[in-house]
DNA sequence: TTGTAGGCGTTATCAT
DNA sequence: ATGATAACGCCTACAA
């Protein structure tokens, strides 16, 4: 099974490769009689253009923005962080340069003065994390207005403007939590949901999750848990917290919709004789030591390295050998426990 | 931030294209002088050559031969089978080509005869799943004196001939489903171990999963599982397991190591009244119906899928831009239930 | 020891 | 409408 090339082609069709190449890429300027005989050749010979020629010729080189909150503030875009630089080694050697910028993801004037800075750069790409609503919106408008490709993680955002959302079905990802609650609590106890971050109201990140995590156990014919939802800043957790815990109660779950699940378990800790189940988000280094000795139940991992770094992949990828890229790639909502969480951190 | 090519370096230098080569690729033949300056400048320079260049300079085709059970007979390996799919059409535009040979899972003549006819092929590079272990050494060896550059997947082997293995540790896979046993079957109860496949002596497959599953539930201070093993036929199955379940007794869990725990959930559909929780392998259609519905508890995802796809693009990447093949490749475990499994089979 | 020329397959330009 | 030609960056023969 030989590989044909255009030259191949032009002597089997009698013509000159220009000829072919331009029956190729519907350029016209090609006589009836040519034209057919090179279209039956191509189709019967099922040509494959050999993309890494194509690529070399093309030879330009590309530049893509990363952004996303500072790691060193959350600790939850450590992986993201790392899934880019995967990705700069990779990409280096193929013309393909990519630049990180980090704001604090909570302060809304941060996002927006770093998104003015790249857009000075006019990059070939921006990736964002548009954990910020309706200033994502307002950013993503002019990448659109200067022709820059804006591919998003992690959040999502309905925005006919964007090429690639890579992330989760957060709905879906309380359901999960909600499945398993439902199999290690016992039939109608209380569960408390909490939200656990600095800024809940421009993000619909965790209202998505609570949703899901509701929409699951309200619709169980079988039971009927009662469900207690809490917002807390991480400041007020302690106090609150405790008194939840100190009054007579049945509470026997807890399903903390943010990665500070952490946090939940070390207060947990001091209550010894209620059995609680908890359940969170995503493999911190505080998370797993949680997990690890079976203080926290499950862990959810949304996966925020390989988030970043397929999305990168598919902007190489489209730039190099012009791979289309997916309107929208949900990855697999991984169920952590203290036995496999190594499989999703050793990489 | 340029890209430099070997012109602007023999530029800069003073030299030649030919003589920057040489000094990249340690050919000798260049002057002191000469190469101190060469160096220094792509130290200082960080040159990274194009890849796609030299790609398509050494341009030759590459031949895979993927060696699998036959997917009609074992359904496990579909997904294995859409995996090398993806990759042919992935690289068929690379000058890769990838042919796939089956052979029936439960008879070692017939892994031997396609490995027999795949090596008069002749190939760059070989995927096999050695199920049979023995015979899988045999015909790496020969492989290996060919100078066939072997991968394997989803069966680990201790053999230096191979290239790479993607797979799972199939020890820690036995303790996930372990720790998920714990979590839903009450201290001390009994739980059944149940090997269900045509052949399980040539396989280590089953063994080493009931190893880490025995071994996790063992060490437990503040319980004592029952545990029974049985290394059962299909058809076998429904005689043993309803005797099982008639007699007086506590089972409450039963840990199937293969991918045929659908068999075993159909049956103890038949005892509504004995809360019997169940842990298997893989989401094969069969097992997605009755996880959806709860009467499994638990899957565990081997990916098959994405273990023969990887393992591919590791070979294609080797051939095309001489990427380093890493030995060893650990899937994560992916912990499935009726809430997640979509997301590892919509791909 | 060094430089030059040519080609990998595709594409764009320029005469014809 | 067509064909020849050059170029992308790298590598290798071969000539000097």
């Amino acid at each position: 099974m030989k590989k044909y090339t255009i030259k191949d082609i032009a002597k089997l069709a009698g013509v000159s490769k220009g000829t072919v190449d331009r029956v190729i890429h519907k350029r016209g300027k090609v006589s009836q009689t040519a034209l057919d005989k090179v279209t039956k050749l191509l189709e019967e010979i099922d040509y494959q253009p050999n993309l890494i020629a194509r690529s070399l010729k093309n030879s330009k080189s590309y530049h893509i923005c990363v952004i996303q909150p500072d790691p060193e503030i959350d600790p939850y875009w450590q992986p993201c962080t790392k899934g880019v630089n995967d990705a700069i080694n990779e990409y280096k050697s193929f013309g393909i340069t990519i630049d990180s910028y980090y704001f604090n993801h909570a302060e809304t004037h941060s996002f927006l003065k770093v998104n003015e800075e790249v857009l000075k750069q006019s990059p070939d790409a921006v990736l964002i994390t548009p954990v910020f609503h309706k200033e994502s919106i307002e950013v993503i408008k002019k990448y659109n207005a200067n022709n820059v490709i804006v591919s998003t993680i992690n959040d999502p955002l309905e925005l006919n403007g964007i090429t690639s959302y890579v992330g989760q079905d957060l709905i879906q990802s309380g359901r999960i939590a909600a499945r398993l609650m439902e199999m290690i609590v016992p039939k109608n106890k209380e569960i408390l949901i909490i939200h656990l971050d600095e800024v809940f109201n421009n993000s619909i990140h965790m209202q998505l999750k609570e949703k899901g995590f509701k929409n699951y156990l309200k619709n169980l014919s079988n039971s009927n848990y009662n469900l207690k939802t809490y917002s807390l800043q991480q400041s007020d957790l302690d106090e609150k917290l405790h008194s939840l815990l100190n009054n007579p109660n049945n509470v026997s779950g807890i399903f903390v919709t943010t990665s500070k699940v952490y946090s939940v378990a070390k207060i947990v800790q001091d209550f010894p004789d209620l059995d609680i189940k908890i359940i969170g988000y995503d493999l911190l280094d505080e998370n797993i030591k949680y997990i690890k000795n079976n203080a926290i139940d499950f862990l959810i991992n949304q996966n925020p390295k390989h988030q970043s770094y397929l999305c990168i992949t598919q902007l190489a990828e489209y730039f190099l050998f012009d791979k289309k890229i997916p309107k929208q790639k949900l990855l697999p909502i991984d169920i952590v426990n203290s036995e496999n969480f190594d499989g999703y951190t050793n990489d």
